[in-house]
DNA sequence: CGCACCTTTGAGAGTGGTCAATTTGTGTGG
DNA sequence: CCACACAAATTGACCACTCTCAAAGGTGCG
């Protein structure tokens, strides 16, 4: 492949329907094709977006504002009380944290069907600023009807749950990857959450479009922007992946996968030991077995 | 202060009421007074230990089976499926996260007021194993209930809702503990956030009763046991706090939370300069200013 | 077309991990 | 009741991963 093919494929891919079939994965089913952006989404809408089934049952006639949000702009900035919950329509968001002492982390990617704010509800101010990384658009769910339209439609509230039950397994991921994992592996799983949330959309898993510079990845990772750096390069010299800027190619989705945990922050003896002993806390007889009842 | 005195104490610290005055800060006004134990629990009393103000209006008499977890045994496993949300009456667990390879890590210390399972909501199963540190005592809340009780009682929906929103922000804070911050201001961090809790309740933040061991906090935080008992042992000898076992004095909340940020990774040359500039992000003149609107 | 920013790559230094030994406290059994 | 055994915790030495500093391409936008 020529060099800048795949980062022009890429930059292509704003819009969602004119993706290349063969790079990009089949055309979505029904199911996943979404609604034009207008200037309003239905509650219909932001259920599908967020991943519950657009049930055939009549849906209260609600309407939400749409907005769009300009690359480098905030959606919603830190400390700012709290008014609504976002459904991202398109494009892609980061989550800032910054700390009094000026310190600051990205804790999270809002995408495609991500809610936006559940964050806030506690202490009724947003915690982190959000800025989209590229043109992106939102509908607002203004907070104040939050529990009267759950009252309304129970699936927006089940949807709801569910989202930010969601969120807070995929921060316990993060949390394990930071954790235990080296430079590589942090890598590894980052690029594999960014495939399977593309996946969720019918999009490849192969293929991806990273809207985030690299220090964006490092600051969500915890690491440097040049081990950030290295490790892609690693990883394109071991054959896994394929780096082209902003584009990279999973060449080797299997092997890929296996080099997650293969270096735990420094590379483990033998992986095998610890596998067959009982796994931490089961082998000390002086507590009986765990059981849940 | 003897050998072993302050160890005594915290041990006695089992009880609620039996604390000593002068060491665990005044007893907790009516508001934080807690029911008794016994074989179920009112609304209003997981209400209120959620933290919501036991408002006069009448409450539904709704009554859940509480549960006994006796030390070393598992409230849930891992991957079995969703029945009950529990309210953590008292004592505490460990949430212990295993991938499918072996590595294991502790993602959460629920403790007195805290919710468990909220994770679970998204895929139907515990994402995590929760093992109880000592002997604890929950509440359990039947999910399929979960949408009729919301329904009867409002403010439960809402205390459900700040429950998620609280733990997302400490799960916030503790993935930038993880990133940015050094192996001493990890371990600051984290008794900063038992401080909190135990302040929650009318404990004194000063005095802390660790109910996990240096390998849970090793794990949680990201790092090795030798670490973390090198920074308990660092801080201890800059007189910032005081280390018996299972037992933090601290002695100087002041400087203590000053040295959170001062070793980040490998010390910053100097931060004044990184806080003079408009924080990342803002000073590209190619980007308009943020903002909100 | 040139200035920024992003990205990559290299070299040196430091934090923190691994290995290992010692101390201390807890629970069990003699 | 005391001794033994085991787990938890502490401390030291060595080393590797990753951070910092530094500089050179590469892109895109003004």
């Amino acid at each position: 492949m020529k060099a800048g093919e795949l980062e022009r494929c890429a930059a292509r891919e704003i819009g969602i329907g004119a993706a290349d079939a063969d790079r990009f994965g089949g055309t979505a089913d029904a199911r996943l094709r979404l609604p034009e952006i207008g200037a309003q989404s239905t509650l219909a809408d932001v259920l599908k977006l967020l991943g519950h089934a657009p049930v055939d049952v009549r849906l209260p006639e609600r309407r939400f504002a749409n907005r769009r949000v300009h690359r480098g702009h905030a959606l919603v900035h830190a400390n700012q009380p709290l008014e609504n919950l976002y459904v991202v329509l398109s494009g892609s968001f980061k989550s800032t944290l910054t700390e009094a002492e000026g310190s600051q982390q990205i804790v999270a990617f809002p995408m495609r069907g991500d809610l936006i704010g559940l964050d806030a509800i506690q202490g009724a101010r947003y915690p982190a600023t959000i800025t989209a990384l590229e043109e992106a658009n939102v509908a607002a769910i203004p907070y104040a009807e939050l529990t009267s339209l759950a009252r309304l439609c129970p699936y927006l509230e089940r949807a709801l749950m569910t989202a930010v039950s969601a969120e807070l397994v995929r921060n316990y991921q993060v949390m394990r990857a930071i954790g235990v994992l080296g430079a590589e592996g942090r890598v590894v799983r980052f690029l594999h959450e960014l495939g399977a949330r593309a996946a969720r959309f019918g999009f490849s898993a192969r293929a991806l479009r990273l809207p985030m510079t690299r220090a964006d990845i490092a600051s969500y990772l915890g690491m440097s922007i040049e081990t950030v750096s290295r490790a892609f390069s690693s990883l394109a010299a071991q054959g896994l992946i394929e780096v082209r800027r902003r584009s990279i190619r999973v060449l080797d989705p299997e092997r890929l996968g296996r080099a997650e945990d293969a270096r735990s922050r420094t590379a483990p003896p033998s992986r095998a030991v610890a596998l067959s002993l009982p796994a931490s806390g089961a082998r000390r007889p002086r507590q009986p077995f765990d059981r849940a009842a």
